[in-house]
DNA sequence: CGTTTTTGACCTGCGC
DNA sequence: GCGCAGGTCAAAAACG
């Protein structure tokens, strides 16, 4: 069984992040449904929300993915709601599967996925006490778009020198170049 | 030989 | 309750 944290975001590996910034990250609702307006910047479970990825000059780059609808039970259990970190997704267009984020990954699993001839792939972090997970998953409606999910927070650095998270974005504009 | 991947089974929530 | 879909486990295989 699963124990999950407070909800608490990805956390950010690098002061040049510029990932969840406050000038490029400007989440908005997707759905109205659920949508709480609280001033801390994170997503309750129920909630959904879209944010831009802005570069150096304010251009958007990506739209990012957060959270997702119908993936929490309701809270219906007595005392202990079952409380989940949020997930943050980005998806992007690249030729590869696999984003080097600078942290060190384990498959733990695979699944079909319905209405997609891609499969999703389910990591988990190998750093021992860091239960880190993330999914990645091609779309068949668009084969050169790659949505990268993440739940939890780390709970040590980077373990590769030099790598952090614009690194990939780096990365990112070059294939979105395309 | 230790670590990671593969892959079918298993579990859980949800809608009917 | 049953079936489906998503998520996870774990044993065996593959890898370096």
């Amino acid at each position: 069984m699963e124990e999950y944290g407070v909800p608490i975001p990805l956390q950010p590996s690098s002061s040049h992040l510029t990932l969840f910034s406050a000038n490029t990250f400007t989440p908005q609702p997707v759905s109205t449904k659920h949508h709480t307006n609280n001033s801390s910047g994170l997503l309750g479970w129920n909630e959904t929300a879209k944010a831009q990825v802005l570069d150096d000059h304010g251009v958007p780059r990506r739209e990012i993915l957060i959270g997702s609808e119908a993936e929490r039970k309701p809270a219906t259990k007595k005392r202990e709601k079952k409380v989940r970190t949020p997930r943050y997704a980005f998806q992007t267009r690249s030729q590869v599967d696999i984003l080097d984020d600078g942290y060190r990954w384990r498959k733990y699993g695979q699944k079909a996925v319905k209405n997609n001839k891609f499969s999703r792939s389910y990591y988990r972090c190998t750093y021992q006490g860091c239960n880190v997970k993330k999914q990645v998953q091609r779309l068949s409606k668009d084969e050169g778009i790659v949505v990268t999910t993440y739940e939890g927070m780390h709970t040590h650095l980077v373990g590769k020198s030099n790598d952090n998270f614009e690194r990939i974005l780096n990365q990112l504009q070059v294939y979105s170049s395309f």
